[in-house]
DNA sequence: CTGTTAGCGCATTCAC
DNA sequence: GTGAATGCGCTAACAG
């Protein structure tokens, strides 16, 4: 793709800056790597000419040496639209950096197939580790046998059949606590709005919301469970047809951030355009920004997905940094709070 | 870092499939390639050992070869907590994605160390071309001497002393035509709260601002107006400053994303613990999540993070198809809506 | 159809 | 202090 050709727009390399410099390739590398063993004019001159030529070493070119790794950890998201990957993005670069590490960011949409093609890159650039937000819908692409040698740390989800370091929320709590004051507040009918279930945390946080519910005697209503809704559009549209229905749940629990948003925009419209039905009140799973600004009942089961990313990086350079350590998985379960915003 | 050694556990390599399969590194290379010049039985071999081995080719190494790039994109944003970017970043990639590439993401975190650091990186890494959210403190690493030959889009924000393809937004007319809503709703005591002005945005925006002003026979008055806020938390104080005035503003332009949701926040607070006294009217630039379900009268100058990213990736592949394009910069404006949203 | 040679940019090893 | 030789993983180009 790059025109060849020692022209002046080509890439320079260590031997045109010595050349420049007069000196060996060599005194040049050296020189760049602290300069132990070269006269300090010589340095200058090689300073100087790397100024000029505008050199940078080719970090690709350094990391297929023998010993040396590239630096580089692989971040695989479902939804860089949504803010709250981009807080787990941060949590990780943030670790990351302190490692002296740069991460490779990239999105699934979550689609196997991409995640899938996604590691597989990730490893061909040489990643010294990778994390991971699985769709869950495959394990093939992540078994060790596909990795070699290169960590993995799966975070937020699980995924099945496949053992590896994970962290996750500590989701069914966090479902079960926010029913569990709902039930406590006096609901009975109770709506459910949820993610597909091949996602972990859809399935753990309905697990939740039952055991909260059969706790106090009460059965999930089929009619009340809207799930699968992957964004706002859709979380939106669930939310319309449960308050839409004759006898509509005087509380409902979103499982996520999407459907959270959906809910809220649902309920807004219904209360400019509809009949003056009391709004239900809402329980969320992950924070929404503005949401204490609502007029709507509404419960956060808040966390930081900045800590869920730092904890994945933490994770993974536990192995990296010791990769003698004891080969069985481990699982962390970060605790999230459920906090009464308004009810 | 990693051992060396021909285990079990090192990267395998072409060799290493090759010996596995009986055959030479160069018959896995061209079975790897497509196939073309390889028997099917042969084939069939290499792709076993492939499998078995868990081999993955090295892009690093492939892409040393003269000739041959990366396949990287070196994307610099400013803050990745910022959903904005998110939706930047995923237009970028969009596109990136159709053009057979790949982005590598940094977060500079408006410093502007961290900028040079990460473009410099970014060239190490052999990116083809780079796409920048300057911090607008500098432009000395963004020079051609120091990128070579990699070419450059700046998106969002210009840098002073720096001619360079660019993506703005319309942010002079976005900020008059908002303004001037306001001055046409009858407001006369028109706060501002906007960005540190080594941004350009934040230039470009008060300036459209002053114009409505300047426009119905009105002055800026310096007791209204607070600059300088890169997040929520200061921008919320500011507000609170300015809520707390004995003749406080009726309405505020608020020049960013951050800005609007601090001046929220504070309204919100005021709201329910102060005084009663009626919200000031909010224009805000950036959309906000949620924005069209609170209880503020709120106009929103409206666009679309992704169509930027997209846009200034287009750019760039633009220049990397056809490298003998004209080299004159390029510099364009993306349309911006202003919507009520309610009022 | 398949294998051998050679070289990409860099730095370790070994001479001088 | 400095330079020459060598090899990392990969694949054009050139035999066979």
């Amino acid at each position: 793709m790059t025109v060849s050709g020692s022209g002046p727009s080509a890439t320079p390399t260590v031997r045109d800056v010595a050349e420049h410099a007069g000196v060996s390739p060599m005194t040049v590398s050296r020189t760049l790597s602290g300069g132990k063993n070269v006269r300090a004019e010589v340095q200058e001159k090689v300073w100087a000419a790397v100024e000029e030529l505008g050199y940078h070493r080719n970090e690709n070119a350094r990391s297929i040496r023998p010993g040396h790794s590239s630096g580089l950890i692989g971040v695989a998201i479902t939804n860089l639209g949504n803010p709250y990957y981009g807080q787990f993005a941060l949590g990780v670069e943030e670790v990351a950096s302190l490692h002296g590490r740069r991460i490779m960011l990239g999105n699934t949409g979550e689609q196997l197939a991409r995640e899938s093609q996604l590691v597989s890159d990730f490893i061909g650039r040489q990643v010294e580790g990778l994390i991971v937000v699985p769709t869950g819908e495959g394990a093939e692409h992540l078994t060790p046998g596909r990795l070699g040698s290169v960590p993995l740390v799966l975070a937020s989800r699980t995924v099945e059949g496949l053992d590896a370091d994970t962290v996750l929320l500590d989701d069914i709590n966090g479902a079960y606590e926010a029913t569990k004051a709902l039930i406590d507040g006096g609901h009975t009918r109770i709506g459910f709005l949820g993610n597909v279930l091949s996602v972990s945390t859809a399935r753990r946080r309905y697990e939740g919301f039952v055991r909260a519910l059969h706790e106090a005697g009460l059965e999930p209503d089929p009619a009340l469970i809207r799930r699968g809704q992957q964004d706002v559009a859709a979380a939106r549209r669930a939310m319309e047809e449960l308050l839409g229905l004759d006898d509509p749940p005087t509380a409902i629990f979103s499982a996520n951030n999407r459907n959270t948003i959906g809910a809220l925009q649902a309920i807004g419209t219904r209360q400019k355009d509809g009949p003056a039905i009391p709004a239900p009140t809402l329980v969320g799973f992950d924070d929404v920004e503005l949401a204490d600004m609502l007029q709507v009942p509404l419960i956060i089961v808040s966390h930081d997905p900045r800590q869920l990313g730092a904890q994945a990086a933490r994770m993974l350079f536990d192995r990296l940094d010791d990769p003698e350590m004891d080969e069985s998985p481990r699982l962390v379960e970060l605790p999230v709070t459920v906090g009464t915003l308004r009810g």
